[in-house]
DNA sequence: CTCCTCAAGTACCGTACGGTACGGTTCTTG
DNA sequence: CAAGAACCGTACCGTACGGTACTTGAGGAG
């Protein structure tokens, strides 16, 4: 068992510390997450989450003291899987960290693209209109940080390596960003056809690459 | 009245055709949409709707049909109101041109950081697992849709006035738009604070341009 | 075997919402 | 002025959901 049990409520109030979670309620959170992405937030009720893990309700308010507890659980759990996502960066020669970055934006985008972050985003970004729901923020640390911050540390290492040049590696991986994901996620948050969006996935990873070169790459 | 009374059901069971909408209907718009930025989907309930605009839950249901027609009117209606934001664009000279870019852009986060755009985006996103929700597409076509046409036009104007060089305008205009917004959209969906994300606009805006000449301007 | 804990399954409660029906009031039209 | 339509306000209905309580059964420890 976990350690906040009944017995202490603890400062926030939180029921499932990080990522001490019993396998069953693993369980019950991927069955969640697959509910969520086949049927949007309408499809994610306690009652069809419980019956869909064949777990009774009951357990659920006990694991994770409501349903935003459960919700907010689903998200931090999807998130622990997203820092293995993209791969171990390449700073071994100019070109192959060139690679590298193109390899980097096709995993961006085949993460911002898949079912399971695109129903996360939606769900989040439809109570984002409540100011106290934490979702937001939560993502936003969960997926959205992590990449960052690995992104900006092999930018600053490849500057280092006068591969790139630039003053401000946050602000320049945001353009690196933009490049690549243009209004392709807000596309498919919006629910568009994924083929229609992005017809090509390579093909626009390099472009983009080429793109930021043209900005940021040194002369030679 | 409009067209489209309870006697004709019509081919696509419109309510209300296009925009001939009642001043006294543009009210129940208005208010709902308040209503909407206020509280998010959450509070628009159509009881709230309805005390909210002095007017009758059974006034709303003959003149939208449903809950979701009365959504798709509020999205056509703002929708109307968005292609005279953009102002005129000034092709007159190459750095008159150059400004107006970034008034354009400029002018463009400026509607994506809109409390309505926002909510309106959040509802649709929020909706947008549902397949047959058509709230993406007309949020899409209504919003979107006439910006990047607008933009278009313009980028293909300024490349016959060779202010600007590049093969496809549509993909020249995505690369334009990925530099101007980045993930500014989706973080300020998320729920993030519009000045965190957004300090300094027109420095932005500025450096957007820039690097947008980088790529695909003119030398001389 | 017995007791105890945990959890599944089900039944239940209060509430809130979408949608409908109705009485009363105002406004238009002849 | 009189007849009728439009419409507001409210009460109402069915349903679905979040959350709670209770019963049953399966293991684990003594």
């Amino acid at each position: 068992m976990q350690s906040a049990s009944v017995s202490e409520p603890q400062g926030t109030s939180e029921f499932v510390r990080d990522e001490d979670l019993t396998p069953r309620q693993q369980e019950v959170l991927e069955s969640a997450l697959a509910l969520l992405v086949e049927g949007g937030e309408k499809a994610l009720t306690t009652a069809k989450i419980a019956s869909a893990s064949n777990c009774s309700k009951e357990s659920l308010y006990k694991w994770f003291g409501d349903r935003d507890g459960l919700i907010s659980a689903m998200m931090a759990f999807q998130g622990s899987k997203v820092g293995a996502a993209v791969g171990q960066e390449d700073l071994g020669s100019a070109s192959a960290f060139k690679n590298y970055l193109v390899r980097f934006a096709c995993e961006l985008l085949s993460v911002l693209a898949g079912d399971t972050s695109l129903a996360l985003n939606r769900l989040a970004i439809g109570q984002a209109s409540n100011d106290a729901s934490p979702l937001g923020p939560l993502l936003i640390e969960n997926g959205r940080g992590v990449i960052e911050a690995k992104a900006v540390g092999f930018l600053r290492s490849a500057e280092q390596k006068n591969y790139l040049t630039f003053d401000d590696a946050r602000q320049t991986y945001h353009v690196l960003y933009g490049l690549i994901v243009r209004d392709v996620h807000v596309r498919l948050l919006l629910g568009e056809r994924r083929e229609f969006v992005m017809k090509n996935f390579e093909r626009d990873a390099q472009t983009a690459i080429a793109q930021f070169y043209q900005l940021y790459g040194v002369e030679e």
